[in-house]
DNA sequence: GTACCGCCGTAAGAGATCCGTAAGGGTTCG
DNA sequence: CGAACCCTTACGGATCTCTTACGGCGGTAC
């Protein structure tokens, strides 16, 4: 998580900096509005911290240049405690405004609030991707084919809870055990049979060869694996 | 743009009501912290100021009720100024603290700053269309048909709630839960049926053949998905 | 070599669950 | 009072889950 602060006070930039490195940020600094806009745009940080009454552009106008073209949360903090400062910052894009002076705690959970929503965007693997088939785990989607001929496919509930434990866990061995408790509850710790069933079900459906399992390999006395493309052979 | 007003003094609640209503708000209010709740779930508002300190449930418990099935923005409005009272009530998820007193053009201007984030869900694309049918989310509106045959369709709000979280996430599952839990709050986890009874009113009122759904697709044991156009097959 | 036995894959069908639809009662509001 | 909206209930049909049964394969004992 990158933050850039900007503000003409060295002092003031040196504390952010110890207290911020301490909670885990990476701090860029600026010492005045125009640096300031060129670090937002080489930076790309997640929060951008404004002091007002910067030299040479003002905090207000960085805001509307930030906003141009970026969505970054900007906080403004300033020593100016007007209501009419305040409303000028919000009005120009800020998302906050913090009085100097002010509690460092505070300081940290307002960043805490302001950056928690964009958190949401940062998504891991969304797919993954075996032979013809792609797996789509935000979207709960299956589809299968090249090219033009890309089809989705209609996987049932358990069948799709199945996969997932699979193919999140690529090249290891996943015991029947495991997934019949994960998928049935921890009272079918026994196979009954359903378990080959939905194996059958889900090569039926994703295996270029369902008779000759490439991707969903059965381990004999003790449960399966998913083996990725260029794995094993 | 509605507001949710939760404190618990009437002549503090009734100079909002004024206040904000002559800026164009829809103003919903609560006495205390248990009524928030239950107007957050009904009335679906788009922002929500919160006092602290309110009988029967605290403003801190309505933020972390809320915060576990809503992303509204929380506003909360206290007169506890203590950096502690800040940081939990940001930590528990609320977006911004405000101390009484205050000076009512920073409250609007935060507020406006508040929902001025909650764009970007839908800023990418202001309007959806799938078919005929055109879904305007800034005017909460929806059209059918092509040229001059173009007509307004009617939607009640509870099916309006439903389209948007379909239509927002384009491609991917909404499970039941999901969608019961954010139209008619955390308690409804549990079908009773009327699900199934509003994505029948909007099939009958948007696709092209209710009876073989297009776009609003059921995943059964799941959900259900908007498919857009051009996307599946 | 052969018979036995456990494990796996396949198939078909019964049972349970889920979904779409229709009809009707309750509440609010003009 | 009527209109609009929300919710409940009920039922036929589709879908999903689970049971049962049978055949193949490999290992093991004799």
């Amino acid at each position: 998580m990158k933050i850039l602060v900007a503000d003409d006070d060295p002092q003031f930039i040196r504390a952010l900096r110890i207290t911020l490195g301490a909670q885990g940020y990476e701090v860029v600094t600026a010492d005045d509005g125009a640096e300031a806009l060129s670090k937002a745009i080489s930076e790309h940080p997640d929060v951008v911290m404004l002091d007002l009454g910067m030299p040479r552009l003002d905090g207000i106008e960085v805001v509307e240049g930030l906003r141009g073209w970026s969505q970054v949360p900007i906080l403004v903090v300033s020593g100016r405690t007007g209501a009419a400062d305040k409303v000028d910052a919000l009005d120009a894009g800020a998302d906050d405004y913090v009085t100097k002076p002010f509690a460092m705690d505070e300081l940290l959970a307002r960043i805490r609030a302001l950056t928690r929503r964009v958190v949401p965007t940062a998504a891991d693997q969304p797919t993954a991707t075996f032979g013809d088939v792609a797996v789509d785990f935000s979207a709960k989607t299956v589809s299968r084919g090249t090219g033009a001929a890309r089809a989705s496919v209609r996987l049932t509930p358990t069948e799709w809870r199945i996969l997932e434990l699979l193919v999140q866990n690529p090249g290891a061995l996943v015991t029947r055990e495991s997934l019949l408790t994960q998928v049935w509850g921890p009272h079918h710790s026994r196979d009954t049979g359903y378990l080959r069933l939905y194996l059958a079900q889900l090569r039926k459906k994703l295996e270029p060869e369902p008779a000759a399992p490439r991707y969903l390999v059965t381990v004999s006395g003790m449960g399966y694996r998913f083996v990725p493309d260029g794995a094993g052979a």
